[in-house]
DNA sequence: TTGTATAAATTTGATATCAAACCAATATGA
DNA sequence: TCATATTGGTTTGATATCAAATTTATACAA
C-alpha cells in the first residue's frame, strides 16, 4: 500500500507551498476574528453572530446537527454556541414531535434585533477594510479558496486514517 | 473627519466578497488545524509545534513578547502556550539579567525530538494534501494572501477606532 | 420481540485565544 | 531625585473548539 510513496516522499516537506498557504491563511483569521469581535455588540461573538445571521438569510427551523454541518464545527461545539444564544433569549429550541432525539432550533426577535445592531456595527469596520484592501484580487482568489476548502473537507477521512496508520506502527 | 465616508456607505453590505472572502479563510483553517493536531503526537499543537519549528529554523533564545509578536498572537496568549512547553520540558527559561522584567526562552533537546515527531507525523497528511490539492493554484494566491494579512496587521487599530466612535453614540 | 446498531444531542476535559486588570522593572522627564 | 509613563510578563474570566465518553431515542435485524 505504500510502495509509490517511496517515489518522492519529502518533496512536501521541501516545498513550502503548503505551510506557507496555511500559515498565511491562520493570520489572516485571527486578525478578522479579532477585529470583527471587538466591533460587536458586547457579548456577542463571530460564531454566535454567524448562527444568527444564518437564520436571517436562510430562514426556517434547523435542527443542531445540520447548523454543525453547515458552519463545519463538531455537534458539541454547535451545542455550545447554541446554549450561550439560547440563554441570552437570542434564539429558541423545541422538542421535534417526531423524532425524541432532535431539536428544531429558531431565531427570536431579541435574535433579529441583535443580528440587525452586529451588521450595523461590522458596515463602518469592512468600509474601512475595503478601502485598505484590493477587493478585486481579493475575489480572485475567491475560486482557489473555495476549491480548497472543498478538497479539505471532503479529505476530512485522511488526517484519521494517517493517525490510524502511526499509531500501527 | 467622516465626511468623505458618505460617498459610498453600505456598498459593503451589497458586496459580499469581503464576506465569502473571510468566511472560506476561517473554514480552510479550521479544517487544516484540526486535520494536524489529529497526526500530531499526544498532547503536542499546532501552536506548541509552531513554537518548535521556529526555535529550530531561526534558533537562538527569544523573548516572549517576540514570539508573540511574530505569530500575532497576544503576550498573554503565548505566556499560556509557553506554559505547557515549559511543563513538558520543551522548552527553558531564563531570566534576563540585564533586565529584570524579561525572559530569554530557548528549545531544549526534548523539544528539538518532539519537534521531528511532530514533522515525521506532518509529512505523510502534507502528502496526502499535496496529491488533492492544486498546489499550482494554491502557490498563485499565496501573494495576495502576504498582501492582505500584511494590510490587516497594519490596520489593526482600526477595529479599535471603530468600537470606540460606536461606544461615543 | 428483543437485542444490537445507529443517530442526535450533551457532557467532560483539554487547549487556544482575547481583553482587561494587574505586577514588577525600566525609562523618562520635570 | 522623584513621580509618571512605558514595557515585559502574568493572571483572570470569558468563549470557542475538539475528541471521547455518555445518554436517550430510533432503526434494524435475527
Amino acid at each position: 500500500m505504500d510502495t509509490e510513496e517511496k517515489q518522492k516522499p519529502a518533496s512536501s516537506l521541501n516545498d513550502p507551498t503548503l505551510f506557507t498557504f496555511f500559515n498565511e491563511i491562520g493570520i489572516i483569521d485571527q486578525l478578522a476574528r479579532t477585529a470583527f469581535e471587538r466591533v460587536l455588540p458586547k457579548g456577542m461573538t463571530v460564531p454566535q453572530f454567524s448562527v444568527l445571521n444564518h437564520f436571517v438569510r436562510l430562514g426556517g427551523p434547523r435542527t443542531p446537527a445540520q447548523l454543525a454541518s453547515s458552519f463545519q464545527v463538531s455537534r458539541a461545539t454547535m451545542t455550545n454556541t447554541l446554549k450561550r444564544l439560547d440563554e441570552a433569549g437570542l434564539i429558541v429550541a423545541h422538542r421535534d414531535p417526531n423524532d425524541g432525539r432532535s431539536k428544531k432550533i429558531d431565531i427570536t426577535q431579541e435574535g433579529r434585533d441583535m443580528r440587525e445592531r452586529s451588521i450595523a456595527n461590522l458596515i463602518p469596520l469592512l468600509s474601512e477594510m475595503a478601502k485598505r484592501l484590493d477587493i478585486p484580487s481579493l475575489a480572485q482568489v475567491i475560486p482557489t479558496l473555495q476549491a480548497a476548502r472543498m478538497e479539505l473537507d471532503n479529505s476530512r477521512h485522511i488526517a484519521g486514517e494517517v493517525a490510524a496508520r502511526q499509531k500501527g506502527r
